[in-house]
RNA sequence: GGUCCCGUAGUGCAGUCUGGAGUGCACGCCGCCCUGUCAAGGCGGAGGUCGCGAGUUCAAAUCUCGUCGGGACCGCCA
């Protein structure tokens, strides 16, 4: 049907007779005779002499024959690839007539609604800027699978239909007609089965997985989206983070053809001493600095009852935030939990001919001389600075800081450069559940708690560490992992803690547990969001871009208008009733 | 469930604060002109439930209340 595609075409083709099929860009009329078409391919554009009595717009298809022809001087475009060229002596073959699309198909439709772009999203992707991503999300892809076969991972699909396990995200239920009333769910991720394939003796197992998780969209979450997933036997942290490091800096390369540097590691502590977060972005500095020593024996009392204070520093920041903006500020510290927030605006002291620093602000009153220059000095400040406080407990001292920290430096997360980052030693358990007072697993039941930590288990469980690794970049979590525990007896206490008897642990967990009593090698593995990953490195704030039909937050997609009601018969065949709505 | 922002021709916007007739702007569309353009150009034309509903007013795109839709974030996402 053709013999070449838009893009390729150069002056090395000319005088070539050639065959192009695509969609017409533009049209240009100039008089009777005289017409200009550009066609599109995915590859590039191609201007086409034609006479002005050829029947085509905007988005026909056509097939176009004819020579591939100099321009003339002074008619070459530098601005394409193809500038130096045109198609005369063209014959037009109508292969699909095109009513005017509903926005136009450039960089303009970037503008459009969104809804407006995902109803009509056929066309939205022939789009150059969707056309690119989809192919960078497909060296993605290829990218990862050739990095994990190369380490001798072996790829094997689960299953889509498998048991509701309450635990975790919220899933989609799929009713049984053999069994009405039973349900099938859909996959949270695999992490069952790829354990199973441990047990299995597969060695070493990796899926592109499709993954469903029935909770609120965002920028970065979808109802179902695709994971890197792996899993590992006989192997430390170390092997878990190399192996899957390999697949993610691969894709890194093929996409940006630059190979990011090794990953640097990170504990979990030190993240939220130094970040205040889990998933640091260390694009910008803006650190949390250790202040509690400074107010070991003040007379300030927010301050002297509080056994975390930090505080990080804005450059430059005290004219550029506002009493209006510090409010809001300190909005947001009281609703991540935070008492209050104390902000410093680093002046000149107002004591006649004096070269010192001070402070101005509502509770410079309240600190001495000497904590005004232990304050100053620990966060290296300089004139014009703005310097924010917390004092409360640890971990909301850090979070809250933390957030402030993004909020204020934090650059939009496509912007480079890259950094990646493995945060390591996460707490095996994170806070406690109210119901029924016991600790809460910060990974799952099942992750391998610290060796070094494990006299500890039941004496000070908060202050276990697991074998729990995330890989961040740019602030973004993209996966997490650990190694698992594939010893009974490690289990049953780690069970117990959590106020899981052998009973419950059976009933709940049965089918996954019993595996274990047959020969379960050491294993652990790691999983990555390809959405997420695709969307930093194509340069996208939202991986419905990069995603070919994805869904609004809503979740209603308005090109399907599913989901949708069904017959009473396929309600009825399944055994359910729905219910009216309330009102 | 919550906070903030948005909704005006097919598309993108101005107008909304400070109420006064939708001749509003650009692109697209239709017709005509035009032999070297490349987001071609010129002339003309069609195209509107100002998201929807109530209220205030002599008068509402504009003010108020409600509602629907969308976006970002919080909750949620082991």
């Amino acid at each position: 049907m053709r013999t070449h595609t838009y893009g390729e075409l150069s002056a090395a083709n000319i005088g070539q007779q050639v065959r192009l099929a695509g969609w017409v860009n533009r049209r240009r009329e100039h008089g009777e005779h005289l017409a200009f078409l550009d066609i599109r391919d995915h590859t590039g554009l191609t201007q086409c002499v034609v006479d002005n009595s050829v029947d085509v717009r905007a988005e026909f298809v056509v097939a176009v024959t004819g020579t591939v022809t100099a321009r003339v001087e002074g008619t070459v475009n530098t601005d394409i690839s193809t500038g130096e060229i045109e198609l005369q002596d063209c014959t037009i073959e109508i292969l699909s007539a095109a009513e005017p699309p509903p926005f136009p198909i450039d960089e303009r439709a970037d503008k459009v609604d969104e809804m407006v772009r995902l109803k009509y999203r056929y066309l939205d992707l022939r789009r150059e800027r969707m056309q690119r991503n989809l192919r960078i999300r497909s060296k993605v892809n290829a990218a990862i699978r050739a990095a994990m076969a190369g380490q001798d991972f072996v790829e094997v699909e689960t299953p889509m239909l498998m048991p509701s396990t309450p635990e975790g995200a919220r899933e989609f239920l799929v009713p049984s007609r053999q069994k009405p009333g039973s349900f099938y769910a859909l996959p949270q991720s695999p992490q069952l089965f790829k354990q199973l394939l441990m047990v299995g003796g597969l060695d070493r197992y990796y899926q592109i997985a499709r993954c469903l998780r029935d909770e609120d969209l965002r920028a970065d979450r979808q109802y179902e989206f695709m994971q890197l997933d792996m899993e590992m036997s006989f192997v430390e942290v170390d092997d878990v983070l190399s192996a899957a490091e390999v697949g993610v800096l691969d894709a890194a390369e093929a996409v940006t053809g630059v190979r990011p540097n090794e990953v640097p590691r990170i504990t979990w502590h030190d993240a939220m001493e130094r970040f205040g977060t889990d998933k640091p972005d260390l694009r910008f500095g803006m650190e949390l600095i250790e202040l509690t020593g400074v107010f070991a024996n003040t007379g300030f009392k927010a301050f002297s009852s509080a056994n975390s204070i930090k505080g990080i520093k804005v450059d430059g920041g005290a004219l550029r935030y506002g009493r209006n903006k510090l409010d809001g500020l300190t909005d947001e510290a009281k609703s991540m939990g935070a008492k209050g927030l104390v902000w410093l605006k680093v002046v000149t002291s107002e004591e006649e001919n004096s070269q010192k620093l001070a402070f101005q602000s509502p509770v410079a009153k309240f600190l001495s001389e000497d904590e005004t220059a232990a304050i100053i000095s620990a966060m290296q400040a300089s004139e014009g600075d703005l310097i924010l406080i917390v004092a409360d407990e640890w971990t909301t001292t850090c979070e809250v800081l933390g957030e402030l920290r993004n909020r204020i430096g934090r650059p939009p997360v496509h912007d480079g450069p890259y950094h990646y980052l493995w945060v390591v030693d996460f707490p095996l358990f994170v806070g406690v559940d109210p119901a029924t007072g016991r600790p809460r697993p910060g990974h799952h039941a099942f992750c391998h708690p610290h060796p070094e930590d494990l006299d500890k288990l039941e004496s000070d469980p908060m202050s276990v560490r697991a074998w729990a690794y995330d890989l961040v970049l740019n602030g973004w979590e993209l996966g997490s992992g650990s190694i698992r525990i594939h010893d009974p007896v490690l289990q049953r206490r780690v069970f117990s803690l959590l106020g899981i008897d052998d009973e419950e642990a059976d009933r709940r967990f049965g089918f996954f547990l019993e595996p274990f009593k047959f020969g379960a090698p050491p294993h652990g593995g790691f999983a990555y969001g390809i959405d997420r990953l695709t969307a930093i490195l194509a340069g996208e704030s939202n991986i419905r871009e990069i995603i070919a039909f994805p869904k609004p937050s809503s979740g209603i997609d308005p090109m399907t208008s599913s989901p949708s009601e069904v017959e009473a018969s396929q309600l009825d065949e399944l055994g359910i009733r729905v219910l009216p709505q309330a009102e």
